[in-house]
DNA sequence: GTCTATACACCGATAGAC
DNA sequence: GTCTATCGGTGTATAGAC
C-alpha cells in the first residue's frame, strides 16, 4: 500500500536546504546594501542564517561567486522595476516616479542605500569577474531612464534642455546620491529634493 | 668657538621627519578618495612612505585618529575652493564652474572620488569618532552652493524652481555622482552631464 | 549540504630597544 | 621618531568526516 498523502505532506514541507542559496543572496544584498562588498565577510552570513562559514562556501566557493550572483539579484530586481514602469500607460512624469519610489523601497530598512551605489565605491577593490556585469547594470539603467525622459519629452509632457542621456544621469545619480545623504543626515532633505528633481523634469 | 653656519644648515635641511604627518595625510587621503577608509591599511601606508607601520602608529596611535585628521584635511581643501570662490567678483554661474572644476582638479589622478562620497559609502563601517565632522564638512559644502545659487537667483543671473538648497543638492550630488561613474564607464559621460548641471540653472 | 578543524594572510595595535 | 617583534582577532578559503 502507498501512501500519497506522505509524498504530499513532502512536496509542500518548506523546503529549508533547497533555498539556500537564495536565502543566502538575499541577506548579503542587504548587507551590501548596509556595509559594502568589501566589508562583510561570509561570518556575518553564517551568524544570521545560521550554518558555518563552509557550508556557505559550498555554495558560493569563492567570495566574487556571491558577488556575481549578487549581481544576478539587482537584475531581477531592476527587471520587474522596469516591467512594472512599461506595463503602465501613465504620463511621463509618472514613470519616474516609480522608478524612485521603486528605488526607495529597495533601501526602505534602516541605513540601506542602492546596491549600485555601493558597487561602485568599492569598485578599485571589487573582484574583476563583477565588474562586467557591474557595468551592464548601470548602462541599462541610464538607458532606462533617458528613453523614458525621451519620450516624454517628444509627447510633450516633459520638458528639459540638452540630450536626455545627461539629463537621466542627473537624475538617476540625483536620487541616488540624495538616498546616500539621507542615511547620514536624516530624512529631511530627501523627499524635497526628488520633487525638486521632478519639477526640473517641468520647467 | 660655535658654528653658526652648521646651526643654519640645520635650519634649512629638509627636515623629514618634521613633515611626517602631512605626508601620511596626503597618500592616506589619496587611498581614502581611491579605495575607501575601511579598505586600505596602515602597511599600504607604510610601503609607500618607507617606513614601518609602529612608525605611523607612533603619529596616529589609532586609524581614528588618522581619519579625524583625514576630515580636517578635506576641510583645508574645502576652506581653500571657498575662500578661491569668494574672492572672485564673477557671475554665479561662474562660482559654480570653479567648485565643479576644484572637485575635478581635486580627484584628478586616476580612480579617485571626492573624499566625502567615499566616507558616505562606508559611513557604517567607520568610527563613530569620524562622524561628527563628516556631518559638518557636508552641511557646510551644501549650504556654501545653496548661498551662491540664492544670491545668483537674486541678482537674476541665475534661474531655477523652488529652494536653493533643494537644487544646491542635486548640483552637489549630480556632480559627485558623475564623478564616481566615470570611475567605471570612462569620461565620456562626465562633462556633458556637468554642462547639463549648468544648463538647468539657466533655464 | 552541513559540519569540525585548520591553513595562511592581513588587520589594528602595543611593548620595548635604539 | 623609527625600529623589531609580537599579540589577538578576523578575513577568505580548503580538507575531509558525516
Amino acid at each position: 500500500m502507498t501512501h500519497p498523502s506522505q509524498t504530499a505532506i513532502q512536496a509542500t514541507r518548506p523546503q529549508r536546504s533547497k533555498n539556500r542559496k537564495q536565502q543566502i543572496i538575499e541577506f548579503a544584498l542587504e548587507l551590501l546594501q548596509t556595509r559594502g562588498f568589501e566589508n562583510f565577510s561570509y561570518q556575518d552570513l553564517s551568524l544570521e542564517l545560521g550554518i558555518t562559514k563552509a557550508s556557505i562556501h559550498y555554495h558560493f566557493p569563492k567570495k566574487e561567486d556571491l558577488g556575481v550572483a549578487l549581481c544576478a539579484g539587482i537584475q531581477h530586481w531592476h527587471q520587474t522595476m522596469f516591467q512594472e514602469i512599461m506595463a503602465n500607460d501613465v504620463p511621463a512624469i509618472e514613470k519616474i516616479r516609480i522608478y524612485i519610489n521603486g528605488l526607495l523601497n529597495y533601501a526602505m530598512g534602516n541605513n540601506k542605500i542602492c546596491p549600485l551605489s555601493s558597487l561602485q565605491a568599492d569598485v578599485t577593490s571589487l573582484p574583476p569577474a563583477m565588474l562586467p556585469a557591474l557595468r551592464d547594470l548601470d548602462n541599462h539603467e541610464l538607458e532606462f531612464i533617458a528613453n523614458v525622459l525621451e519620450q516624454g519629452r517628444n509627447n510633450g509632457e516633459l520638458s528639459f534642455p540638452g540630450e536626455a542621456i545627461h539629463q537621466a544621469a542627473i537624475v538617476v545619480l540625483s536620487v541616488k546620491g540624495a538616498l546616500q545623504y539621507s542615511r547620514i543626515h536624516g530624512p529631511e532633505l530627501l523627499q524635497p529634493t526628488l520633487k525638486q528633481i521632478e519639477q526640473l523634469l517641468q520647467t
